[in-house]
DNA sequence: GTTATATATAACTCTACGGTTGTAGAACCA
DNA sequence: TGGTTCTACAACCGTAGAGTTATATATAAC
């Protein structure tokens, strides 16, 4: 069902907007593991620990493998490289604009000319 | 009432898994806006927006200025980076990771020795 | 076959979220 | 003063999320 950037960074995002998504995201980071093995760390069911791997999974942040019974899950780095590269963005777009403003600042101090914005409200 | 880093983790996913908030993210890298001109783009009541803004502002991805009756809202950029230095570190540990495996891999191949693994599970 | 282990699914509860409308309050304008 | 503009708040509704227990499926072991 061909899923939108922005629905992929919905889930992406919202994946990463629990903690303990974040706790098997960190421990995937050492190597695969199995769905029990995830789970033992955490005061919760099965199921429980199941539908946040379906979560993640959802995301593309992690996949499956097979080893008997098992189904170790493994973490997909691309989908975490997908988020990094949209927060950086947008933090170095601002961070650019902060140093312009700090410019700009400077000039309107150095010509004494105090600015009333206009009714229309136009953004620079 | 002090909030721990996770829940900082949280609250900041939680504001950026959906797609309204990170579009008003967008807009805020360029430059600050009132809720008025946030709302502009919307076809959303403006209620809606400051709830958005209030997510937003909760996870201190944004603050309050203030002109006149408006209440511009502008970009944290600490924030975002937050999240980002999250994201980067498991990405590159995995990295990492999937490189010693790489190198691994090919050590088994060489040696030819199938693994078959022990009924407690021990991890790597 | 039976039994055990590993995982997934179903059905349910409870709460949080994203939207609505209506209204209140604060700052400006005439 | 009265009216307009900008923003926030309250109450409500529908849906999705995070957990539960119970059960089903799949692979393995005996």
């Amino acid at each position: 069902m061909q899923r939108t950037r922005s629905q992929q960074l919905d889930a992406i995002f919202a994946a990463l907007a629990d903690p303990t998504r974040r706790a098997i995201v960190a421990r995937l980071a050492s190597g695969e593991a199995s769905v029990m093995e995830l789970a033992k760390p955490f005061a919760m069911s099965q199921p429980a620990i199941s539908k946040h791997l379906k979560v993640l999974e959802r995301a593309g942040l992690i996949s499956r493998g097979q080893d008997r019974q098992r189904r170790p899950r493994r973490l997909e780095a691309k989908r975490l490289a997908e988020a990094t590269r949209w927060l950086e963005r947008y933090r170095r777009i601002w961070e650019a604009n902060f140093q312009r403003l700090d410019a700009l600042l400077e000039e309107l101090k150095a010509q004494e000319r105090p600015v009333r914005r206009a009714k229309g409200g136009e953004r620079s």
